[in-house]
DNA sequence: CGCGGGTTTGAGCCTACTCAACAGATGTGG
DNA sequence: CCACATCTGTTGAGTAGGCTCAAACCCGCG
């Protein structure tokens, strides 16, 4: 119930440098954040919802379903995540979004994001490019499932989600939190929970990997990244904002 | 090298009711089309570029791709589609975008798009949904290839290609054009080229589909689209239009 | 006429699946 | 606080869907 110190949006554009208007801003559009527990609905699919969500901590989860029992994740939020930009097109919400761990949101209205558009066009290309790394990752993905092997998938996600949560809570570590269940892990891999826990398990004894739930080891990450020819798009990002592509333009 | 007689991108966008400022931006936006050959790039991977690129005619394909040999189709771009929304975050273009069939492109600046922010909101709001459309789709078709048989898999994706097409050229007709070889079919399946042809012959036995190069027909869309509970996300926007969701609220 | 890209078919194999059973956690209500 | 239910993880055994390898065919084109 209390309230948090600032913004995970906020210190995640942090490196940007923004005015003192643009600052009020963004902490204007998050008011009012609504505490959620792990499992509870941020957007229910087939429902007309015409809100976006702004992570303020904790994370979430875009699921497609078409019977129970053949689910699919797409796409991983967390803290300073914007969710939304992607369905801006439909009327009714196309996929459902989950809580995966507790946290906040703040939803708000397209209207209000929109207006944002005119007020505050530069924050606005912010925030778009920031949702648009997260389609460039999954594309990244997509191209893992449909080429890599189970395991080369597994190794990739587990990068990735990395290099996301490097991203998002500017800490690095090889240690990371992992809310999901192994049938998750499936779901976002086009595997079997079976399959999976014969993935993690042989890692394990590797040594590539170490477990203390909810965490995860990553050992041999270097190694991985190598093999793999891992392309951290989240940190490519950051470099841009110092040499800024996208904010800085306006005034040239 | 004549010019043709209207974007396919104005027609696509005349079931809204633009403005003749808007009309005239989006005229302006496409000044310059640049006639390309099927093959032929329009996006480089791996090379810093701040353009975007409106489709003005015929066909294109965004492929990512670790070794050659392995590769993924991931979106396919037609005539009145807006290319590189979702790389507006990244300097270096991520993925490597090419012509399918001979047509032509306008390319801008990410600059002049973002101007149209500021100049014409309501009309950067609809490229944006429209854009969005792409990225939903693409989640639909992720799910079908993470949970589907390849038999499903193809049928999904040629339904998912026929919608797109009725979409972008306002012709309804279950004959539709499909300018890809079966590899590259397989590209956007997540399947080898030899699999897709088996499916392909296997179909073509049992009545359900017809080709005349580079035509296919679906001779049994709608049984198709029952039993994989195919959603149509191009035509959900359309109905959208006519009650206007997205457009008409800054009026409200 | 030979070449190259795409298509077609066969044979055999392997990766990841299904089915089944149990062990461990976690949670919940009486 | 225990008994029970449910969800998650673990392992084995057997299977099959889509793969690889190989070779031929078709067709347009230089």
């Amino acid at each position: 119930m209390e309230r948090q110190s600032h913004s995970a949006f906020l210190s995640r554009l942090s490196r940007l440098d923004l005015t003192i208007p643009e600052r009020e801003a963004l902490e204007d559009l998050e008011r009012q954040p609504e505490e959620r527990r792990g499992r509870a609905l941020v957007f229910d699919a087939e429902r007309p919802d015409d809100r976006i969500a702004i992570m303020r901590s904790g994370w979430s989860a875009v699921r497609v379903r078409t019977d129970p029992g053949r689910t699919t994740i797409t796409q991983i939020y967390m803290a300073g995540d914007v969710i939304g930009f992607s369905d801006l097109g439909v009327g009714t919400l196309p996929h459902e979004t989950t809580m995966q761990t507790s946290g906040s949101v703040t939803l708000l209205s397209r209207t209000k994001l929109f207006a944002l558009i005119i007020t505050h066009p530069r924050l606005f290309e912010t925030l778009l490019s920031l949702a648009s790394i997260d389609t460039v990752v999954l594309l990244d993905r997509m191209h893992a499932i449909t080429r890599f092997t189970a395991e080369d998938r597994l190794q990739h996600f587990l990068l990735s989600l990395k290099a996301k949560i490097d991203h998002c809570s500017l800490q690095r570590s090889d240690r990371i939190l992992l809310p999901f269940s192994q049938k998750e892990i499936g779901d976002a891999l086009g595997l079997t929970e079976i399959y999976v826990n014969r993935l993690v398990r042989r890692f394990e004894k590797s040594g590539e990997l170490t477990r203390s739930r909810p965490y995860v080891r990553l050992n041999t990450r270097k190694a991985w990244e190598e093999r793999l020819n891992f392309r951290n798009r989240y940190s490519e990002f950051d470099e841009n904002l110092l040499k800024p592509v996208v904010s800085g333009r306006h005034g040239s």
